[in-house]
DNA sequence: GCCGGGTACTAATACGCGTTACTAACGCGC
DNA sequence: GCGCGTTAGTAACGCGTATTAGTACCCGGC
């Protein structure tokens, strides 16, 4: 038969002390003297019982659930295609863990998309804001309620704390890069829809080194694509049929391997033909063909960031309201200098092949 | 200033009606009967104050905290490259979804791995645990003690649900497609060290179709990989300096990607010099070059398979003791016939730049 | 017209349980 | 008798649910 659940009354009695002091002990609540002795048989009751408080009364009584969430803001595409979602969230659960915290994960839906009801219920302590949007009601209800969310991601007008890399610059450091190899004719895929800030802040990077380098700037040799490898593909063709360009700068690796796919199906080559850099660096970007010259994303960090600054926020200690963590420009084999025999070789329109 | 939460003797007030019957209204408790027009007066009276019950109150009372936890066993390097993840993680959140349920991740820390405490805390009605491996002292201890946990993965001997593909059958298959275009000499790498039972397991397909198909088995023509393009860069690169081949099943398409680089590396081209086929079938699979034949695993399917399992056995329904999801060869690029013209090139040994 | 017996709803109460704010006490040294 | 360091005791936080009790109403029988 199954034996009852210890409760800390139990624990109580067998250590000969009072419920308070069990709780005391075992939180090591501040502001408390517990001599060692006392505290001493407390522990050994718990662990003799194997007591474990039941979280439930714990949250109810403590009005803190030690729980944070995260809410997926992106669409199901984008979460399938999110390399780095991982490691982001092994960095939440690392800061959260560090103060007995645990994650939550709701991937956003639709249809049922009343998120911050986890905060409302008490569910959760905070919430971390994974690609916010400016469409969402929900979290400017949030915001305006004071409740603890923190974004990873940029979203201006919103008086939240958030986390993120500054995808300006970092961009701007890219297609530097490409200038610096002596590109003129660069071209620009956006990871996403310009709704979503990110890319609409590397598309902006873009643009300012252009300008920086006296580039006129070519709005046909500017697309934007979304989020998977397909509508890089899709996209890099339109744009190689669109104008001549020796160098691409793709703000998303995922979206990248569908450009490269599409260079290489209008019969030109990586990096002789066509420089790429990506952006992300996600795990696989170094073993492509060629190898992905990318913007590394410190994925785990940005998510670390997020817990530690959310922690802090729910703990009622001073928050940074923008944390901008370094990127890296990583230099593999996917750019060259631009191929000085090669005017224009549209020899082989783009056949595209539909993916399977 | 703040507002009070509302609770649900506000609703029973406004409502006119007592806390039961709130109770009643809001949870449609099955076994009671409440007049239409009781049930609008509470439901009225929970919008018009916004009430949301206090979530770790009715834990406690109800004993049930309608959430799930998904334990990653794996270690931190193998979660950061599965590319999978998020995709079985939103189909297990889908799967809690339906019934009202959330979904608490738990990244395995190894200084720190009682992950049994979700549930014995109650903060989690079940867990799935995701790469179970076989040295898992608390699981054991999980299963003997009668707690509702779903394995996605295989753990034989231990007595669970669980859910997972056939990888003996499903290797077996993409060893019989290299089989069929021609290939006699066929590698095969595995996804991790046979310690995990997914590795184990296609490793036996892959023998069973050599067998199947009259052909010797070669010793030297299989490797262990673990987990990363890098370790199949590694392995592969072994692999060809030991012995000849024209195909190699390779059991991860993330691992797949490492070999395919060393097999460039070593001067030879895929599918031309060797054929290769993956397992996964990763969103980027069909973007690489040339875009890989491979194993199409039901990544959303898994995890809604693994949630509805577990729901099940926390309802006290039914379940099945293990769930094979159907898996499917896709035919890409990366395999041919073999080239009749090669009898060997190892005029170019493989030079292995280090990985960036 | 009154009563007994259902039926259909709803009320009232108590318990489950760890934390924490508060008050009170106890022992001890001075 | 005071102060200090420790510990005890109590109540409140909240919602679900089992139990026990009504209440209101309808119906048939006398």
């Amino acid at each position: 038969m199954q034996v009852r659940r210890p409760k800390s009354d139990d624990v109580a009695a067998r250590a000969g002390v009072s419920r308070t002091t069990v709780s005391f002990v075992l939180n090591d609540t501040p502001g408390t003297s517990i001599s060692p002795a006392t505290r001493e048989r407390v522990l050994a009751a718990a662990a003799e019982l194997g007591y474990q408080p039941h979280a439930s009364a714990r949250g109810l009584a403590a009005g803190r659930t030690h729980t944070l969430g995260l809410v997926l803001r992106q669409s199901p595409e984008q979460v399938a295609e999110d390399a780095l979602l991982a490691e982001t969230l092994r960095g939440l659960a690392a800061a959260a863990r560090a103060e007995r915290y645990r994650v939550l994960v709701e991937p956003y839906a639709p249809n049922d998309g009343a998120y911050g009801d986890l905060v409302r219920s008490h569910r959760t302590d905070g919430l971390v804001v994974s690609g916010p949007r400016t469409d969402d009601r929900e979290l400017a209800g949030l915001a305006a309620a004071g409740a603890p969310v923190v974004l990873q991601g940029s979203l201006p007008g919103v008086d939240l704390p958030s986390v993120d890399v500054d995808n300006v610059g970092a961009s701007n450091l890219a297609v530097e890069h490409l200038i610096g190899l002596g590109h003129r004719a660069i071209g620009c895929i956006t990871n996403a829809p310009l709704t979503y800030t990110a890319a609409a802040e590397r598309l902006q990077g873009y643009l300012a080194a252009l300008e920086d380098a006296g580039i006129e700037r070519h709005p046909e040799l500017t697309a934007e694509a979304a989020f998977d490898a397909a509508s890089g593909r899709r996209t890099m063709s339109q744009l190689l049929a669109r104008g001549s360009l020796t160098a691409v700068f793709v703000a998303s690796d995922v979206v990248a391997f569908g450009a490269i796919a599409a260079i290489r199906e209008a019969g030109l080559r990586v990096p002789t033909d066509v420089s790429v850099v990506g952006f992300d660096d996600i795990p696989l970007a170094g073993f492509f063909d060629p190898p992905l010259t990318t913007i590394h994303l410190p994925a785990f960090d940005l998510g670390r960031a997020a817990g530690v600054a959310l922690l802090d926020r729910i703990h009622g200690r001073p928050v940074n309201s923008r944390t901008v963590l370094p990127t890296e420009l990583v230099v593999r084999s996917s750019t060259a200098p631009p191929n000085p025999r090669r005017g224009r070789s549209r020899d082989h329109p783009a056949s595209l092949p539909a993916p399977t």
